[in-house]
DNA sequence: GCTATAGTTAGCATCATGGCTAAGCATGAT
DNA sequence: ATCATGCTTAGCCATGATGCTAACTATAGC
C-alpha cells in the first residue's frame, strides 16, 4: 500500500485549487506569459510563480524563457492518467454495481417463490 | 475568478491521497467496516477515520452506523463532477490544439508556395 | 549607461494536513 | 455486571501549502 502513483497524487493535487484550474482554463485559450495569468488572479507575482511550479511538477504545463518573458502552455496529454484511472474506476464500482443487481434481483425472486 | 467549483476542490483534494484513493479501490470491492479498511494501510484507526471523513465531505463514500459498527460504501455518481470537468477541458485543449493544426497547416502550405 | 519591465529568490506568517497516543463511549458477548 | 470490541474524541507534533513583502537578476528600450 506503499507510494504506487506519485504521478496521480501529484495530478489530483495540482488540480485542487480552483486558482490553479483558473489558471489551466486561461491556458486552454492559448500560452500566455506569467503576468498575464497573474492579472485575473489578484494575487502576487510570487505566489502565482509557486501556482505554476505546482502545475509544471505534475506535468500539466510546460514553460518555456524567451529574452526575459517566460512562456507557459498547457501539456494535453498530460490529464490522461487521471483519466484513466478515472475510467478504471467507473468500470470497477459499476461492475460492482451490477453484480449487486444481479444478486437482489436473484434474492428478490428467490423470496417471491 | 472566486469560488467556482468548492465541489471539484474538495473532490481533487480528497482524490489526491494514495492512501484515500486505496481506500476507494477496496472499497469498490463492496462495503466495508472501518477496521476492515483500516488494517491494509498500516495506519492507526483515528488516522484512517480522518481519510474516511475527507472521503466522505467529498461525497466519494457514504457511511451508515449499524450497531457499533459503521459500514462505507462507495457512491459511484460521485465521481461524474471530476469526469465532466476532465471532459469540457478536454474538450477546449483539443479543439485548440485543432486550431493550431490548421493554422500551421496553412502556413505551411503558404511557404511551400 | 540608465531605467523600466518581467521574473526570480529569500524569508516570513499562518493555517491545513497527516500522523500519533491516550482516553472515552457505546454495544455485544459472557 | 463485567469485559472485550469497535469506533470516536481530544490533543499533540511535524511538515507542507498558501499567501505576503522585500530585495535581487536579467533583459529591452532609450
Amino acid at each position: 500500500m506503499a507510494k504506487h502513483d506519485p504521478d496521480l497524487s501529484l495530478l489530483f493535487h495540482a488540480l485542487a485549487d480552483e486558482t490553479r484550474r483558473s489558471i489551466l482554463s486561461r491556458l486552454a485559450e492559448g500560452p500566455a506569459p506569467v503576468s498575464k495569468l497573474a492579472g485575473p488572479t489578484g494575487l502576487r507575482l510570487p505566489t502565482v510563480m509557486r501556482h505554476l511550479s505546482v502545475l509544471e511538477a505534475a506535468g500539466l504545463i510546460a514553460t518555456t524563457k524567451d529574452g526575459r518573458i517566460r512562456t507557459c502552455a498547457i501539456v494535453p496529454e498530460a490529464l490522461s492518467p487521471v483519466r484513466t484511472w478515472l475510467d478504471e474506476q467507473r468500470a470497477i464500482w459499476e461492475a460492482r454495481l451490477d453484480r449487486l443487481d444481479t444478486y437482489v434481483t436473484k434474492a428478490t425472486k428467490e423470496r417471491a417463490k
